[in-house]
DNA sequence: GAAGTGACTTGTGAAAAGAAAGCCACTGCT
DNA sequence: AGCAGTGGCTTTCTTTTCACAAGTCACTTC
């Protein structure tokens, strides 16, 4: 379980990947967001096979993605709830979602994500100077976690 | 290729995972980020096994996130690009980038993003009144290319 | 002329995903 | 009392995808 060629990776892209990068694990995510947290809620609404659902699901618990919480004793009956872990990652989801609206929906949005009372999308900003990011003032350096071979790259963001 | 049984719901996160949700594609539009852009320089950097990276880089040329350019004739040789489509992606790869430095990155962050002179994270505010967006201030609704079925359901964002 | 370079393709086996069925401990209906 | 239904799975089997190794082609450099 896992794809452990991402998780050896010294890149905070490739790791949170390793787990997120498997197949439905992202919608089931995005279920969780949209308030399904029933295996059966999940099945019906992504249509995936039940092997893979289970198993997704134990490897978000072991990620600390979700909580695998008992609602009835007899007979047993678990649900599936986001930890902050989980709902930490609603600005991925977000941006996919901005993404997705701006350059697959022709017909408009099919959901609309709602703050107080105007429907919007996410945009983000530095969180140093408050300033938008886009594409052309944005460049990279190594990080106090890089290693040797990171350090000797010189990288970049865009080609730089 | 791609991932049909994403591609066919109507859900602006689905639609854009039925390609970048394929093993590999997020990783080597990181390094389109980083400023790579040759095959061998994706294939060294990842590990990836030579004939899904060439099938990768096919889709991603397909979907217009990549425009695959020739750079000298005798021999033929190709590298890829990103278009603004595909440049639009990176706050999907700010978003992954903040999460996984928070919580995957115990030795501090391999890389820094750099926003004129101070390092920063992705943080993402409502397109309409600025405000920051937590976990909390938002909720969803269907929106004007919602189907019959997404309209029924009251859809939350986050159990509402 | 021999070894490399860059962008691949082809062939094969292993791993992951999909489809279908079954199971277990109930509840609720007739 | 018997039977269908529910919820959360597991097991088995087939199909698809992925990984690994090798080979190709049109050059360029040593």
């Amino acid at each position: 379980m896992a794809i452990d060629a991402y998780a050896d990776k010294n890149c905070s892209i490739a790791k949170p990947l390793s787990f997120l990068g498997e197949r439905w694990t992202l919608l089931v995510l995005r279920d969780l967001f949209l308030g399904r947290r029933r295996f059966d809620q999940f099945q019906e609404s992504l249509g995936v096979a039940t092997n893979v659902l289970s198993q997704r699901l134990a490897t978000l618990t072991e990620e600390g993605i979700v909580e695998r919480r008992r609602y009835s004793e007899h007979p047993e009956r678990f649900e599936y709830v986001l930890t902050e872990k989980g709902r930490d990652l609603q600005p991925v989801l977000l941006a996919l979602l901005a993404w997705g609206d701006r350059y697959t929906a022709e017909k408009g949005p099919p959901l609309e994500v709602v703050h107080g009372d105007h429907s919007f999308h996410a945009v983000q900003v530095c969180s140093e100077c408050g300033e938008p990011i886009d594409t052309h003032n944005v460049h990279s350096r190594p990080g106090p976690g890089a290693d040797e071979e990171q350090r000797r790259r010189q990288p970049a963001w865009l080609g730089r």
